[in-house]
DNA sequence: GCCCCGATGTTATGTTATAACATTCACGAC
DNA sequence: GTCGTGAATGTTATAACATAACATCGGGGC
């Protein structure tokens, strides 16, 4: 269950994606909005098949999972959304000002993800890469562990 | 198609996990040291799927995907193997001597994977995650791109 | 012998993702 | 205004990846 404070912050990353797809001339088109819509309204990632149960439940209708997937690619192409690759969910992007490329953090307990960024491991992975003599373009970064709160919970 | 060389390579690394077993009293069992061959056979990091039909080829007779999927657990749990997890893949560890935490390179082009070792990229994600309240356990750390031989080739 | 336990076999199913092709719709050319 | 064009979506089916659940086997301790 999302808490209140968090709720308010995700929904503020809808409106942010709405005028970001604005000033950018990208159509955020019924499908598109209806993902965000849904993501926005939880605090943990969500998996494919979880947005599709809760678009055809906010639409009343049923949503046949290409829709979904197309939606969550244009999200990620266009920087709006990550994929957590271990964990095969979705979750909204943190930082949707600039260009960025984050390390993921995600709770074994609770499910949440914290999205950071930090110069110094950018820094260090490309500088890994390049001296195995590889062209770098796609990364991923991700801890699994216990984040603040469960870790004081001894969770 | 692996090269000469790499394929030498990898069967030493065949071999290497068969002594490692030894040396840690830990069973490789048949469906295990099959899984353990058929890799040593490739260059490439495979799919559970190509492992399965490879290991079916190899005893003539057909494998159900739990053998596969369990000697993968047991041999991803003794640190013999890793998981690409961006593209559901099995790779052979290449430092089985030592305990480390790797970055896996995958190219995009030819599919292989090279595995280094890079203590600053480490310190950079444990100091990042720390800094974030974060108790940090898994990491998955996979850069995909261009290998020196695609990008010498303009791949 | 008998139990225990770790490993494997077997069947079925769950979960995640995409191919392929039809349809719709906005928009500009003419 | 209608026709072509291209992006987006709808629809059906299936591919690809992974595990649950329970039966069976086989070696070691007693």
């Amino acid at each position: 269950m999302p808490t209140h404070s968090h709720r308010a912050v995700t929904s503020g990353w809808a409106e942010q994606v709405r005028q970001a797809c604005a000033r950018r001339g990208l159509q955020l088109t019924g499908p598109r909005a209806g993902v965000v819509a849904v993501i926005a309204e939880h605090a943990d990632p969500l998996g494919a098949y979880a947005i599709i149960e809760a678009l055809a439940k906010r639409e009343n209708k049923p949503i046949a999972p290409p829709t979904v997937y197309r939606a969550l690619d244009f999200l990620i192409e266009h920087g709006f959304l990550h994929r957590i690759e271990s964990r095969n969910v979705f979750a909204a992007c943190a930082h949707l000002d600039h260009e960025h490329r984050g390390v993921l953090l995600s709770c074994q307990t609770c499910g949440r993800s914290v999205e950071i960024e930090d110069d110094s491991v950018d820094a260090a992975v490309d500088r890994a890469a390049h001296s195995a003599g590889f062209v770098a373009k796609g990364r991923v970064i991700e801890v699994a562990g216990l984040c603040e709160d469960c870790a004081g919970r001894g969770g």
